[in-house]
DNA sequence: TGCCAGGCCGGGT
DNA sequence: ACCCGGCATGGC
């Protein structure tokens, strides 16, 4: 018998620990942080946050009334950042039309309604507006990203032409429906993704799963 | 030294 | 409906 995603989850889960994710520490810098983390390492992503913290800039107004070209220079080791830059400011004036600044308005959405408006937003695609919805708002929806799709598909799970919404989809029928475990899962994922998983040749021997899984 | 990182958008077939 | 180039810094 095959394993299951359960089965996945739970060698991973022991073999690696709790993962205690996101790292940020209020819901808006998580939101933040999952723009400013587009295909981009998080390494730099932390010294955009720091820059932003150290101004007392983590907070929708404050952020928003920042001269465009300030926020550019702030967020530079990001990369990307003339880009990033309008869509953190199309967040903003979200945020701030729709809910005047106050993200537990905007989490107080029922999460169909919210995932529909936050993708709505250019510059918020899937990834992100579910990474905000399970880490900021603690809405139960799976998060997928490139590692998810990487190690599944590799280890068979899920095919190549999969795109983000069947491999949601296949998350979502195969596991229990409990946003601890989708926001744990996806932690783990990552963490498997970047320090044990990295080859991408078919066969990762160092790979937990593939060592420790029938 | 090159390749890659927790995507997304817009324009071209 | 796809496919693809562009966006850009920092770390290994």
């Amino acid at each position: 018998m095959p394993a299951s995603l359960v089965d996945y989850y739970e060698t991973a889960r022991e073999k690696l620990g709790p993962q205690q994710w996101w790292p940020g520490e209020t819901p808006f810098e998580i939101c933040v942080g999952a723009i400013l983390t587009q295909n981009t390492n998080w390494t730099n992503v932390e010294k955009a946050i720091a820059n932003l913290k150290s101004r007392n800039l983590l907070e929708p107004h404050k952020l928003y009334a920042l001269n465009p070209a300030e926020l550019v220079a702030l967020i530079r080791p990001t990369g990307y950042f003339n880009i990033k830059t309008r869509r953190l400011r199309s967040f903003l004036k979200f945020l701030i039309d729709e809910y005047d600044g106050d993200l537990d308005r905007m989490f107080a959405e029922r999460t169909e309604a919210l995932r529909e408006k936050l993708l709505s937003v250019k510059g918020i695609g899937p990834e992100t507006c579910d990474s905000i919805l399970l880490y900021a708002g603690h809405h139960p929806v799976f998060v997928v990203d490139a590692y998810t799709k990487r190690i599944f598909t590799r280890h068979q799970v899920l095919s190549e032409e999969d795109d983000y919404h069947a491999i949601q989809d296949h998350f979502v029928r195969h596991l229990p429906a409990e946003g601890p475990l989708y926001n744990e899962f996806h932690a783990l994922i990552v963490n498997i993704g970047k320090h044990w998983c990295k080859s991408r040749e078919p066969d990762c021997e160092r790979c937990p799963w593939k060592r420790y899984l029938p």
